[in-house]
DNA sequence: GACTGGCACTCTGAGGCAGGGAGTGCCAAA
DNA sequence: TTTGGCACTCCCTGCCTCAGAGTGCCAGTC
């Protein structure tokens, strides 16, 4: 393909963007300094039409980018803008105030959706994906406990309840130890196995109330450890109520649903690099009229992801210029905590 | 004012309600049994418009209710329909199987926007009206600490944090019986005072370190006391949109602001019973379209309130009808875990 | 005095129609 | 290969009309 005609889809996704409305031949070849003429603009409009990069909503309207477009756009011919300083300033101290992991999530999805101008989402730390630091057994009371997780990316698990049977500060003590050496370094998706056999190490005596606390155990680490998301900025997705036609409501229901989510932020094997899913590229049916900027995020390995929801026709370059730098800036606040 | 006229606003905000139209005389003479023809019908409608209960959007159109007219409604016309068994019983058994407050909440959220359709939001119990169980220190390494703080509600905050000098075990061991022989059984906004005399308590040597205690320790009780709120639903406004006209953005906005929602769910001052506020009767510009169905919860004493929120053609007697049903058997939850 | 049927009036909303405008595809010429 | 020109298509807007819904008011009835 031209040169050419790549400059005419840049100018068709970039006015298209900014206008939101469909992109004539006239104003791409004077707007854009192609130095060429609207009738030579019109038959690369033809041929890009033909190869299915852009459509006509009707005969005698300009083009709309497919999202077949778009992806070669990103691609090939977004030029990634970098944050301004300002902004990049902002990013900076507004996330090293943040106390702790909680306060970081929070943080993070704020600021992602107030520079983007979209809804934000972020994944807390993995569970999966994190050993565990430290275990904690509270007593509250005759016969009731409460367990504390502690995990190396500064996640917290907490779970009250209750024993059959009353122990003494001292057997409480023991527990304690007899948990943290056995899974204290340990990654959480070793848990599952050595808290099988947790009751084959403690005194007999003690049989019951580790059968019990191994329950609870297991339910921490691995059926809550469903992973945690944070969103914000829905209500940007109002902006672009008239693009998505009737699918507002079903995607702000998707927005409540943390396994859709998950689904969204992307398969687990994704690295550390950028991902942008374009329109039909996303496999729900809700998410076929949006994009998704996403990246990982952690120290060293990634432990999480985060990212940017909106309609196609968003300013892919901004999105993901914001999304990579903020990822890495919390990575390197991820790490710093280690 | 007459009984008659009095069915005749009632025949009116339940028809607009069901059918969101204005209406018209002819239907309320047939469809509410009141006896009278149509004619008779306008006379009392011109009353009620002329006292300010009804209002005409256009000169041929039918009546709708005004703010004072749904007023009225709720405080003298509304005949509360409680829950049908089936959901009653939906309710106890899904807020049964909560594992611990977070839980509870979580669950409550749901609940309430899926038995109303709208928008449901539920306050965490507030820090200022629980007194502290118990208090934790877990030693995360050299220098690094974490502090858990669980209240009578249930309620868990916990908060790592760095001291400058390095203690032993058993300095840690004293620490924490200090803090809990002070604050235990405390209300938490007592706090304050007790934990500026803490320095006093302790041993000399541990001085730095307990004013370090001392300083995450105010942050944690008061800080960080700024209340959490649930919210779920927010989908459900979007059924609303045409009603909302421009103002959704706005709601939604409004939706993840903490403090908006604070001051939605009402001064705190109100006690166990039902408030309903319609339209104007929010002070807020924002929610000026909006009605909100507000209940206290708690063991005895309130220490949360949670609610609806739609706009202000709801079904008030059923709206009603949920949040008390759900407030008062979460109620009954947080007596049982006490 | 309260209620009712009748009637004229008002306003909305849908449907049909014409005209301007934007944008295209194609063709012949440079 | 590019370009100017031209006929064509379709949308959008404004305008008009008309049916329908609902009202207010009046005069008559119980």
């Amino acid at each position: 393909m031209d040169d050419r005609k790549l400059e005419v889809l840049r100018a068709i996704v970039e006015d298209y963007v900014a206008t939101q409305e469909p992109v004539g031949s006239k104003v791409v070849a004077q707007r854009h300094g192609l130095g060429v003429s609207a009738a030579t603009v019109r038959n690369d409009m033809a041929y890009l039409e033909e190869s299915g990069y852009i459509h006509q909503p009707h005969t005698s309207a300009g083009r709309i980018p497919t999202d077949k477009g778009y992806r070669l756009f990103v691609d090939r011919l977004g030029k990634i803008k970098p944050l301004s300083t300002a902004e990049r300033r902002a990013v900076h101290r507004f996330l090293a105030e943040a106390l702790d992991l909680d306060d970081v999530v929070t943080r993070t999805v704020r600021l992602l959706s107030q520079l983007t101008h979209q809804v934000a989402v972020v994944q807390y730390p993995s569970l999966n994906r994190s050993t565990v630091r430290h275990l904690e057994l509270v007593s509250l009371g005759p016969g009731r406990l409460m367990l504390v997780m502690i995990t190396d990316t500064g996640r917290v698990e907490q779970r009250q309840f209750e024993l059959s049977t009353d122990l003494s500060e001292d057997d409480i003590l023991d527990l304690r130890k007899l948990i943290n050496e056995q899974l204290q370094g340990k990654p959480l998706t070793d848990a599952p196995g050595i808290i099988a056999d947790l009751s084959d190490l403690a005194r007999p005596e003690l049989g019951t109330a580790v059968a019990e606390l191994a329950r609870v155990l297991l339910e921490t680490v691995v059926v809550r450890a469903e992973d945690r998301i944070a969103v914000a900025g829905a209500a940007n997705l109002t902006r672009h109520a008239a693009y998505f036609s009737g699918s507002l409501r079903s995607i702000l229901e998707a927005l409540e649903e943390e396994v859709v989510l998950m689904q969204l932020l992307g398969r687990a094997d994704t690295g550390p690099l950028l991902t942008v899913r374009i329109g039909d590229e996303n496999e729900m049916d809700d998410f076929r009229e949006t994009a998704v900027v996403t990246a990982g995020y952690g120290p060293g390995a990634v432990v999480g992801h985060m990212g940017v929801l909106g309609p196609t026709r968003m300013d892919y370059p901004g999105t993901i210029a914001a999304v990579r730098a903020v990822a890495r800036y919390v990575s390197e606040i991820l790490e710093q905590n280690r």
